[in-house]
DNA sequence: GTTAGCACTCTTACTTATTGAGTGCTAATT
DNA sequence: AATTAGCACTCAATAAGTAAGAGTGCTAAC
């Protein structure tokens, strides 16, 4: 579709602003990138570029800047999965920053998400893992007063969901440990998904004692392990986005730190895609107007061959996304590593 | 010390900073605070106000601004106790802005946060509730693997606290429900800061089957109530500090910003002082240089009669003090009745 | 002790040029 | 027919100069 002088003007205007953030001339382009014509030549194909929606002035006498058609043209044209599979090695380096021992998973994420915005010098999102998609390991109800049970659910990498349930009739204390018990055992290695075929067939037919305490409690429990009040998002290295010039202005900066500061957004920002490995939102392609101006580099990583959690950058759209991209996916890959050593006691 | 004059000059100049954030000279003074007397004469008194310590230039020419010591003087003087007993009227204004059902405190001082960034304009701060002073509801061990065990601690306000225990002899399953049965009976209503005598005498001495088992385990779970690793603090309101004119330059914000995005520094600005009910650190009287030209005020909460968190404000010294005092402090005292409801049922 | 008056200082806002990087068009060149 | 040199024109950014305004501090008069 594009002839190949065409290409490379795109790519040298794309490669300069990324660098740079400032419209390029064709001048520009003459003096730093070999393309053995002259300035009116490149003129004439930046002039057609525009045309055709790749390339966009700020006003009429300026340079040229790349429009989100012309990234989204770059990453789609540039990147395929073969290029991640270069950098396994820096795996390992990653890993090593983690010196500490962890005791919280959501601690490491959020930590690993650090790292990320100290690497990149954007900022980091990352959402903490999900149980949804994991297994039960344990679930106690604890009554906390006469109308209400603490139920506490723990998945087999020890992440902890806890729910308040209402109940108008009191179940007491010993009842309730043996309820306890009860699903403990008769839901174990199931995972939290399951528990809707378990309520819908399977557990309420066995012969148990409180059938009808379970009838109740139960579509409580699964409700609750969906909510998404408790999904925790982190955004970290958030100062880094004001490093950029774009940002200079004081009214932009603080648009843009509106959005970062807004849970519902990031996470909207994160899960509202389809669960691809990678996934590249530019400007206009993300769903919050207050985005348009950014783009979204996101990874999934899993546990146990469940996607659990997501990691990503968010920054202007001037990013360079082919490094980018491999970076995230190193750190996705390391944190499914990570969460798969951790808990299955391979190491340490 | 300060004669009548001077304190009102000193009391106009203060007033007149907070609402403009402008320097101010002696001819606004006269303009709008009715002193009686010429431009001339508050400019000797300004002068005087100066060596004394109390007002400062930013220029040669300039007019003068409040310092430090100014602030602190106005805060000690103007500010008692039986000032708070006032608007105790706005505490249910404050509940009634809770209309969710919330199922976790966490959220839920957080979204009180959020209330309170709104309410004041200024980046609101919080700790979320610690477990140390609370009573013990229930102890729950679990096996991960081979080498780790998860502990779960739950008190009395449903408030959860986990860690995993490294240890290196295995423990079965049977036996460590047959601990944790034993340990929640045996310690429950005791505060997790007891756990410490319980240790040292108390509960080693029991006739107890796995002695053993316990002596290892229990100091293991004692240090992990305390580390700070799982202490949350919530920063809401943070672009509101950039609404401030002080601001305006970039890379002020910049500096601001990173103090509020450093929880290590915030948890600090929380925690590093007596605990007063309600505590205020001006410019130079906080820890840390990056916040010398910030102030924070932060009231505890309380439940059960302990001290289990902070809630506050951070922003320029320029402040309201006397009235975000207040505000702040119908906060706290709307958090304490909230948990102290909450958990006891009496409502709801 | 207070105040009017004045010289002086410093910041801010507003003009006005000037420069430089860029475009688009036309006519000449290859 | 494609390329390029040349030129007029545009716009943003920078610098320099000016004027206005708010302020101080000092002195002398009240």
């Amino acid at each position: 579709m594009l002839d190949e002088r065409k290409l490379k003007v795109l790519l040298a205007v794309i490669d300069s602003y990324i660098i740079t953030g400032e419209p390029i001339g064709s001048r520009t382009i003459t003096k730093f990138y070999d393309l053995g014509v002259s300035s009116a030549t490149i003129r004439n194909e930046m002039s057609d570029l525009e045309d055709l929606g790749y390339l966009n002035k700020t006003h009429t006498s300026s340079g040229r800047v790349p429009s989100d058609k012309a990234y989204r043209f770059y990453v789609d044209n540039f990147f395929n999965n073969s290029i991640l599979q270069l950098d396994l090695a820096r795996k390992d380096q990653i890993k090593s920053f983690l010196k500490k021992e962890y005791k919280e998973i959501d601690q490491l994420i959020d930590d690993l998400a650090k790292i990320l915005a100290q690497l990149t010098k954007y900022t980091a999102v990352a959402l903490s893992p999900q149980i949804r998609e994991t297994k039960i390991k344990h679930i106690q109800l604890l009554p906390m007063d006469e109308n209400q049970i603490l139920a506490i659910m723990v998945n087999e990498a020890g992440l902890i969901k806890k729910s308040i349930i209402n109940t108008d009739n009191n179940i007491s204390e010993e009842n309730l440990v043996y309820i306890s018990n009860y699903l403990s055992k008769r839901l174990k290695n199931k995972t939290f998904k399951e528990l809707a075929n378990e309520i819908g067939n399977g557990i309420l037919d066995d012969y148990f004692e409180y059938k009808n305490e379970l009838k109740r409690l139960l579509p409580i429990l699964f409700d609750s392990i969906d909510d998404t009040e408790g999904m925790k998002v982190y955004a970290e290295g958030i100062t880094n986005i004001l490093e950029f010039p774009e940002y200079r202005d004081i009214d932009k900066a603080k648009e843009v730190l509106s959005v970062l500061e807004d849970k519902e957004k990031l996470i909207s920002a994160l899960t509202n895609n389809k669960l691809e490995e990678i996934d590249v939102k530019i400007g206009e392609e993300n769903n919050h107007d207050s985005m348009k101006e950014l783009s979204v580099i996101t990874a999934t990583y899993n546990s146990d061959g469940e996607i659990v959690g997501k990691i990503g950058i968010i920054g202007p759209k001037r990013m360079n996304y082919i490094e980018l991209i491999k970076t995230i996916w190193v750190f996705s890959e390391s944190i499914t590593d990570i969460l798969n050593d951790y808990f299955s006691g391979n190491e340490r």
